[in-house]
DNA sequence: TTTATTCATCGTATATTTACGATATTAAAT
DNA sequence: ATTTAATATCGTAAATATACGATGAATAAA
């Protein structure tokens, strides 16, 4: 993009950001809704469920992994996906702090 | 992108991607943390805090606009902009409903 | 061993986002 | 009336994101 500023922003506000980016599609809500859902992970299933090509798929489930939202082995021929737990309860946390005290501000709109 | 796929994903999770989007840039997330901070809504102050290009700013304060998250006055020759907190509120609280549910499910982790 | 299955990756086309400077617009200040 | 100030918008360049088909790699099935 010309220029990339975004690491001049606060490392929280970038982290905050890259949370929200990595949901900022509408097939990885759905992964990820998919993937909370079973307890046993998924894998190709996913791909039958989505309006979308295997091989998108697969590109939304790296981005989600490179976000540290999901985590994946191979298992045989087939690939097994997963919730990465700790780095998800962490994004979610941060995040609420940001809503919360979002909430906690609600005061007025001046305009 | 050759196609838009977004919208035969279903409307909650097309609703949710497009929190997230909103909030997908550190910029946003700035500009939303500032307006939070300030009960009195602020307008070019944003700009001289964020280091980025006045048109620039203008334009991330255009795309929340457009999300709901942020509302705006011309007043005199300055413009006012504030947190849109009816539409915000919702917006947390169905992003907080997909977090929550997600917690809820976190069980073990196969991978 | 050959074939089929499952998936990741590559290449690529198109759409969208990000960023800026230049310009237009509007109102306040002179 | 002119100038200055504050912003929005336009045009545009470059970077990313989205999507797919084709291909490759690895395992299971035949």
């Amino acid at each position: 993009m010309a220029q990339n500023k975004k690491t001049d922003f606060s490392g929280i506000d970038q982290e905050m950001a890259n949370f929200a980016k990595a949901l900022s599609h509408p097939a990885r809500v759905a992964i990820i809704k998919i993937l909370a859902e079973q307890n046993s992970c998924i894998c190709g299933e996913i791909v039958e469920v989505l309006p979308l090509a295997q091989s998108t798929v697969s590109q939304h489930l790296k981005e989600l992994q490179l976000a540290g939202l999901v985590k994946g082995t191979v298992d045989g021929k087939k690939s097994c996906y997963c919730i990465n737990w700790e780095t998800m309860q962490q994004s979610i946390q941060q995040f609420n702090g940001l809503l919360n005290s979002l909430n906690e501000r609600k005061t007025f709109s001046c305009c």
